[in-house]
DNA sequence: AAAAAAATCCCGGAAAACAGGGGTTTTCTT
DNA sequence: AAGAAAACCCCTGTTTTCCGGGATTTTTTT
């Protein structure tokens, strides 16, 4: 039996999942969690399982973070993201971060099978969509999702509700050029020239 | 028998819907839906809901105007919309716009049972969740979201991507001038006084 | 066909952001 | 305890955006 546990914030979803996983009779979840918190909680506890699905947008952590951290601490643990998005950076980062599978949430249920038992096989399973999605990025530089510092994602927030660079330094009690810096450095980390860029790309991957 | 159709681009979410919604008896399922087309299509032809559970997010309309044209045909039909997104202006545009319902997807599974007879008995529904954001909003103004011409966005998208207004005037060979213009308009619809807040907005409410 | 909305164009001055350099002090991580 | 990374600070000149007015011509919608 493979045991799988569900990491997903909506219940319906879950539910879906449940739903979908109880025709493979290999396959047994084992528990679902809501968040990021229950899910290292549980794992420290009790719960060993062989496969976690984890929706990548908890309401606590990025699942690239809790990715990293799981898979840090329990290496054997095949971790298989499912997720709305399917740009480049966000998958790329993922699979940077330890995730063995891939699987957007309008794939068809039965990707979802597919996908534990490829991961269980030692193999990485990435569903249609998302090998469409890679394919057309292709060549160079699929980009990682640029790890921002604390104060650099406090000025992106500041940014992104309208503030301008004079109110912000006043605000956090910084100098306006140390305002600028960051601000030059967020460009730089996202491979852009505007701050307008940087926000629109920040909201994408869910940073603000 | 309350029959209800489903109108969601994730099948494990409508798989997950369904078996909910199972439990009802006196609810009755005869159709899901993968996209606005389809569902406007199938209304035309032959299918008579009374009840219509719609994703918010669809892969070809958008939730809104999708509401605003069914209930213009078809005003006896109750909509419900299912989100993720918790902005009150999302919130406050479908409502504005006819539906009966609004049910966040982190809601529990009987919650959309309730919708379902709430809106049945000619009542508005909204989840608790959906509540507690419109209340934080309070008092004075709830703004909806601001409709934006086909221009417009066109050159939203540009900004998002990073260009100039010299750029943008170039590549849609008007002047600089009239991208200025519009430029002015966007921050005035949003009512913001930049245009990374636009973006930042834009970006949220889906409108990219 | 008339009215309303959208798209276009124009100006000039003020304010903000960007580009491209420099350097110091904390705070993590190894 | 060292080394690296983060956070902080400073400068000047240029470019771009913002703000405050305008106005005209197409499209839509009623």
């Amino acid at each position: 039996m493979i045991k799988v546990i569900v990491v997903e914030d909506h219940p319906i979803m879950v539910e879906g999942l449940k739903n979908i996983l109880r025709t493979d009779l290999t396959i047994d979840v084992i528990g679902d969690y809501g968040n990021g918190k229950s899910v290292l909680q549980a794992l420290e506890e009790k719960v060993h399982p062989d496969v976690i699905l984890m929706d990548v947008n908890l309401p606590d952590v990025s699942g690239i973070n809790l990715t990293t951290e799981i898979k840090k601490k329990y290496e054997d643990i095949k971790i298989i993201a499912l997720s709305v998005h399917d740009e480049q950076p966000v998958i790329h980062s993922m699979l940077q971060n330890g995730a063995s599978g891939y699987v957007l949430k309008n794939a068809l249920g039965n990707e979802i099978i597919k996908a534990i038992n490829t991961v269980m096989d030692g193999e990485e399973y990435l569903c249609t969509s998302t090998r469409e999605a890679l394919k057309s990025a292709d060549q160079d530089l699929l980009k990682a999702i640029p790890r921002i510092t604390r104060r650099e994602k406090e000025i992106l927030q500041l940014i992104g509700k309208g503030l301008t660079t004079i109110q912000i330094a006043e605000q956090l009690f910084i100098s306006t050029h140390t305002v600028e810096s960051h601000r030059k450095n967020l460009m730089e980390k996202f491979g852009v020239n505007n701050t307008t860029s940087v926000v629109k790309l920040a909201a994408e991957y869910k940073l603000l």
